[in-house]
DNA sequence: TGGAGGTTTCTGTGAATACTGAAATGAAAG
DNA sequence: CTTTCATTTCAGTATTCACAGAAACCTCCA
């Protein structure tokens, strides 16, 4: 339980904020405690500075470390004349929240859609109609399948496009011809 | 523990899944159950037949509804001739979004933009200066402003607005020359 | 003012999840 | 081949969270 004091305030802030944050959100605490650990840290660590740092135990670092790389946003890397595994965190902001949007994607949207898609196969051809339920998913679905059609558009475009396009705001849009109404 | 036999095979799934996948994004899986129910259900329900439905305590359903409420994507209503509350969800698939959007903007995008603030502000005048953390912090800043921002200016519009541009796709961007790279 | 129907609050219990420490496993160096 | 150091797995423990049932609390009506 003995505390290293490595962190700045600021540090423990940051962290504490981003370890909570990360439990709003489905994400274990310690797991997103070490990302945001990570993310900030100039160099790779390895998970016996973990350890240290966050006052958790060894085994618990090496799991979360484990989930993390299971995102795709935490790489083990090797430091030379070192024999053991360190850790860093993806560096760019938004390759980073990409690669989370990439993974829930893949993990909770895409089998929403399947279910949504099977569940409406069903109600056509069951015996009890409710056509109500039925008109009720295929909204669902569509909202869905558009909004998962625009960000597959969206995820390949750079950082700069992103940040031009968003800074262009109701004008660009106004320019094509879809105003807000 | 008596289960009502009401629900279809395709509502079960459907309510059965949408509880599991509000779990994997910090909801009560109850509550997210309740509202699916809610949701798909052609008219307003009483606690009590949630209970039923559902299989769970009638106190739980209370909380539950409260929550959503808290939400704002559930309301009271009142039947005629009826004095119990009955509840029903918001129907429109876009604006329920919407709505869950703007809540968990203000419960936690919110609050991180000002922690952020705080850590930088307090960084730039900290004995030790640690302009790493600050730079990462900065960077996280402005991808938090950016998408703000852009979701601003996205949420007044109509969802015809959005399936427009959607739908659209790259074409429209590049009328703009606000190419992918 | 009492009572009936309905709703919420509260407290104890149960289940799920996170976590620790020890044991087992693996890998490099001698 | 053995020793040493690092990592992972495992099993038990603790903590958190969800839930049920009872009690308390409203509110309308007689």
């Amino acid at each position: 339980m003995a505390e290293e004091g490595k962190l700045t305030a600021v540090q423990e802030k940051f962290i504490l904020h981003w370890g909570e944050m990360g439990a709003q959100w489905g994400v274990n605490r310690t797991v997103a405690q070490i990302h945001a650990l990570l993310f900030i840290s100039p160099r790779p660590l390895q998970a016996e500075e973990i350890t240290a740092t966050l006052g958790v135990a060894r085994s618990n670092v090496s799991n979360s470390l484990k989930e993390l790389q299971g995102w795709g946003i935490v790489k083990r890397v090797h430091v030379m004349g070192d024999r053991r595994d360190h850790f860093e965190s993806m560096k760019d902001v938004w390759e980073l929240f990409r690669t989370i949007a990439d993974e829930r994607k893949k993990r909770e949207v895409d089998p929403t859609l399947a279910l949504l898609r099977e569940c409406i196969a069903e109600s056509t051809k069951a015996k009890t109609p409710d056509s109500h339920t039925e008109a009720k998913l295929r909204e669902l679905l569509s909202f869905f399948e558009l909004t998962t059609g625009w960000y597959q558009q969206l995820r390949g475009w750079s950082p700069s496009a992103l940040s031009r396009l968003a800074s262009m705001g109701d004008k660009a849009l106004k320019m094509l011809g879809v105003g807000p109404n």
